[in-house]
DNA sequence: TGCACCACTTAGAATTATTCTAAACTACTT
DNA sequence: AAGTAGTTTAGAATAATTCTAAGTGGTGCA
C-alpha cells in the first residue's frame, strides 16, 4: 500500500543526524503531508501541539541542520522573516506582502534567459525568484 | 559644468521630507556618487565620518522614509541582512554569499517568461531575482 | 543487558537588527 | 520673533536568532 508512514528515523540517519525524539517529531510534522512553508515559531507551535516537548532553540538547531543536509531550503522574504521550505526542488515563490503568505510555483514553465555570467571567481549557487504581490 | 553639486535639500522637499542637517548629510553620502548598496550600520558609519552627528535610529528612520518615497529600494538577501539600494530602476542582483557583497546587473538583457498569473485577488508588486553565487 | 561516551536538548542569557518612547530640538510658517 | 509640527535622540523595548553550560539520552560495545 502506497503512502504508508515513511521511516523518519531512517531519513534522519541518512542525513547524518541522530533520530532523537525531537527531530523525529519535527520531521514528521514537516514531511508527512505535502510541501510546507514554516517558520521556526510556527513549527514549534505545531510540534508542541503533538505533546512532544521541544524547545525553540532545538527547533532552530534542527531547521538549520535539515537545511544544511538538503532536506529543507530557506527562503528570506522580508527583514526578520524567513521561511523553511520542504520543497527542495526547482521552483519559485509568490509572496503576498499584505499577509505574509508564501506560495510555490513551478519553474518548468518559467524561462529566465540572458542572465549575465557570475562575477569573476564565483560559481553559481542558486537563482531565487520572488514575485511580490499585494491584495 | 555637468556634475555640479546637486541640490539635496530640494530633492528631499520634493519627496515631502524636511531637509534637516541629518537627512541632507545622509542623502549626500547616498546619492552624490554612483549607485550604492548600503546597510543602516554602514551608512551610519559613513555619515559620522563626515562629522555630522546622527543617531542610528535616525538612519533607520531616514532609510525607511527614503524607501517609502521611492528614493531607495530595499533588498533582503539573508536573515537579518537587508541592503538599501540607490538604484531604483529595473535591475537584479548577484549576491556573493561567501562575503556578503551585492552587485547589480541590468534587467534589459534578462527575460523572465512564463510567470503564472498572481494568486486570486492580488496584484503584482515587484519581481525580485537574486542570483546567489559563492567564491 | 549494561555502560560509557558523546551527540543532543534545554533554560536562560546574550547578540543582532530594528523599532519605539518621550523629551529636546529645529525647520518652516506667520 | 514666536508658534508649531515635524525631527532627532538616548535609551528602552521588541523580535529573531544564537550561545552557554549543565543535564539527558542514543548508540555501539562489553
Ligand atoms: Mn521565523
Ligand atoms: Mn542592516
Ligand atoms: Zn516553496
Ligand atoms: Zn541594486
Amino acid at each position: 500500500m502506497p503512502g504508508t508512514s515513511p521511516d523518519f528515523a531512517a531519513r534522519l540517519r541518512a542525513a547524518g543526524l541522530r533520530p532523537t525524539r525531537q527531530r523525529v517529531a519535527l520531521a514528521r510534522v514537516l514531511f508527512e503531508g505535502g510541501h510546507r512553508h514554516v517558520t521556526a515559531e510556527s513549527l514549534h507551535g505545531e510540534v508542541r501541539a503533538t505533546r512532544i516537548p521541544v524547545s525553540l532553540a532545538t527547533v532552530y538547531n534542527a531547521l538549520n541542520q535539515f537545511r544544511d543536509a538538503g532536506l529543507l531550503r530557506e527562503v528570506v522574504v522580508a527583514p526578520g522573516k524567513s521561511y523553511f521550505d520542504t520543497n527542495t526542488g526547482h521552483h519559485h515563490h509568490f509572496f503576498v506582502e499584505t499577509d505574509g503568505e508564501l506560495h510555490d510555483f513551478p519553474s518548468d514553465k518559467v524561462t529566465i534567459a540572458g542572465l549575465p555570467a557570475p562575477p569573476k571567481g564565483t560559481r553559481l549557487s542558486r537563482v531565487d525568484v520572488i514575485v511580490r504581490v499585494r491584495r
